[in-house]
RNA sequence: GCCCAGGUAGCUCAGUUGGUAGAGCAUGCGACUGAAAAUCGCAGUGUCGGCGGUUCAAUUCCGUCCCUGGGCA
């Protein structure tokens, strides 16, 4: 019987593929406990917007890290993985960690580790967001290169995120960004044997998907979420507030565009996003095995060799 | 029926004082180390509404027809 030699088991995909239900089969037939990995899944305050299981759907198998993390917080990879080592913590031993989701990132981090940097202070976000105020990307740009030239040189100018990043991280260390590369922390499933897999859905199929979902969301109470979220008056550049969706329903409640352009927004950024979800896995995540979604089942328990009476015990080294 | 304004990339439009055309968006491809559902780079495409005429050369000028929008009747 099962010398099952798994140590977790990722789920990628694009948005609409299927994922969550998939995640949820899975850890019913393999005794585990689903555990996220979208970045916008984590927020409290967004659920129908994001697609996140339902209450229903959580009753079904364990699931952790959903909407643990208030929308006016700054989340982040980081703090992501930090979250994650200690859910894992939590079930080692006990149960098969599932992971679901589609950031990459997330996945990346998971599984081949972050460079050890210190956490930027929120003091020195704060003045560093201030100082950039009104300047052009490019102009930043140049504000890098007499500091920190050596990062400078590796970003687009155009780059406003990755620019800010870096002078985030010399104000707060001194030290260019780059210099903290190259060696990785051992990403914490980096010993174990994994089932990674990505759900790759035909694009024409998933295009209608998003469109289709999209609208189900409105029926489900989508605008009402947003509203909700809207009341809060956080800062518009929380990555809460840039959800699918959230801008162009927050733009149609401001009356400032009819509710067909916001949805129409919603499902572009979406269909958009998906499309770089897959240039994403391809290059960034190479080893990982395609499937259709509707195999995914049979291809996870096909790699873990279980046989299906007697799924219980793991060995998870 | 008459008058006016239009018909150019998948969409919205710019343009060529006559030498076969371009932006944004969409699409495709790509980059990616703490905002990653973010941020950013590259690329393609056109019987320039149809048919005639003038011209060495017409998407551009002329004629005519068709279509769309507005106005007048």
């Amino acid at each position: 019987m099962s010398d099952v030699r798994v140590g977790a088991v990722l789920i990628a995909g694009p948005t609409a593929s299927g994922k969550s239900a998939l995640g949820i089969r899975l850890a019913q037939a393999l005794d585990g406990v689903v555990l996220n990995a979208d970045s916008m899944q984590v927020y409290r305050d967004l659920r129908v917007i994001t697609a996140r299981p339902t209450l229903d759907e959580e009753a079904q198998a364990p699931h952790r890290l959903y909407g643990h993390v208030d929308a006016g917080v700054n989340f982040s990879v980081g703090r992501y993985v930090a979250d994650a080592v200690q859910v894992l913590r939590d079930i080692e031993g006990t149960k098969l960690p599932i992971f679901v989701g589609g950031t990459g990132l997330y996945f990346k981090a998971l599984t081949e580790g972050l460079s050890d940097m210190p956490p930027v202070p929120e003091e020195v976000r704060e003045q560093v967001r201030r100082e950039s105020e009104g300047l052009e990307t490019p102009e930043l740009h140049s504000l890098l290169s007499e500091r920190d030239p050596e990062t400078a040189r590796t970003l687009r100018p155009s780059d406003r995120l990755r620019v800010q990043r870096a002078l985030e991280i010399f104000a707060a260390t001194g030290r260019p960004l780059v210099s903290f590369h190259g060696a990785r922390e051992p990403g914490l499933l980096a010993d174990r044997p994994l089932v990674k897999l990505f759900l790759a859905p035909d694009r024409d199929e998933l295009r209608r998907r998003i469109d289709r979902r999209f609208q189900a969301m409105m029926e489900q109470g989508a605008l009402e979420e947003v509203k909700a979220l809207g009341e809060r008056n956080l800062d518009p550049m929380l990555p809460a507030m840039r959800a699918h969706g959230v801008p162009g329903l927050l733009a149609y409640l401001r009356g400032e565009i009819s509710l067909d352009e916001a949805i129409a927004k919603g499902q572009g950024d979406t269909r958009r996003y998906a499309k770089r979800q897959f240039t994403w896995f391809r290059h960034q995540l190479p080893d990982w095995q395609w499937v259709e979604p509707e195999r995914g089942f049979e291809a996870v328990m096909a790699r873990i060799n279980v046989p299906s009476d007697s799924l219980q015990p793991f060995d998870r080294r």
